[in-house]
DNA sequence: CTACGGGTTTGAGTGCGCTCCAGGTCAAGC
DNA sequence: GCTTGACCTGGAGCGCACTCAAACCCGTAG
């Protein structure tokens, strides 16, 4: 698969690709004879994993440690999950905040639907 | 109350409150003898209405239209409230996005967790 | 009186995560 | 043979949200 294809599939540019690569995200991706990148669809799910990873608001600094991790092989395992039970602990506190500013936001809109109703503005 | 005070009561820092005066997020301040800004403590709960919005990943330039259209007075009402509404759905997405991601995260994790138990590691 | 710990302004600098540009190579189609 | 389009590299540039620097002004304590 071409660089192209892949960013098409992937849901990414064909720049942040070849940073990805750049930075270590994404393993050296074997070139063809022309020396264009070469890719396998395993890589896929590869990248699949780093948008979760992304999303749930990891730094691209700590993404680089865990790939790092991977390079390295199996011992490293045990220092991966360290990684990933960390980082899930921060996602869980980002999803209870975020609930908590729902209802703030709930309790707003609200405000303004019965302020709507009602005749006088009442929110700030 | 003078900057100080308010930077450590909001949690945010002097240089921040300045800045978010000047783009407009915060009304300008009233001023002392001195030419220093001398804040209400009520500006507090704007500035924690705020940290809310930015929490749940609004940028700046949205907050900016809600603080215009807020110090717009009340006729402006119904579109702050259709403003809040439309940024409801996107954190509700984020959330279930983020719950996702969590159950993927979730999965990983115990597949290290049986790789270190068993003798072999089978997690990429 | 002077030193100090705040405050003021404008404007420049920073870190992150891309994003794009210049200048070039290569393969396929007309 | 020539054009087109996709790809290559290294490095510059961008938008966001701050963050800090320089040069200055106050008011109070010692």
């Amino acid at each position: 698969m071409k660089i192209g294809d892949l960013a098409r599939r992937a849901g990414l540019s064909v720049h942040t690709l070849r940073y990805y690569e750049r930075i270590g995200l994404l393993p050296r991706a074997e070139r063809d004879g022309g020396g264009r990148r070469d890719y396998d669809a395993a890589i896929l799910t590869w990248i699949g994993f780093l948008r979760r990873l992304k999303t749930t608001g990891m730094p691209l600094r700590e993404m680089q440690r865990y790939a790092g991790l991977r390079r390295q092989g199996d011992g490293t395992g045990p220092e991966r999950r360290a990684l990933l039970e960390a980082h899930r602990e921060t996602v869980r506190a980002q999803v209870e905040e975020l609930q908590a500013c729902l209802s703030v936001l709930d309790a707003k809109i609200e405000s303004y639907r019965t302020a709507d109703t009602a005749g006088k503005g009442t929110a700030p």
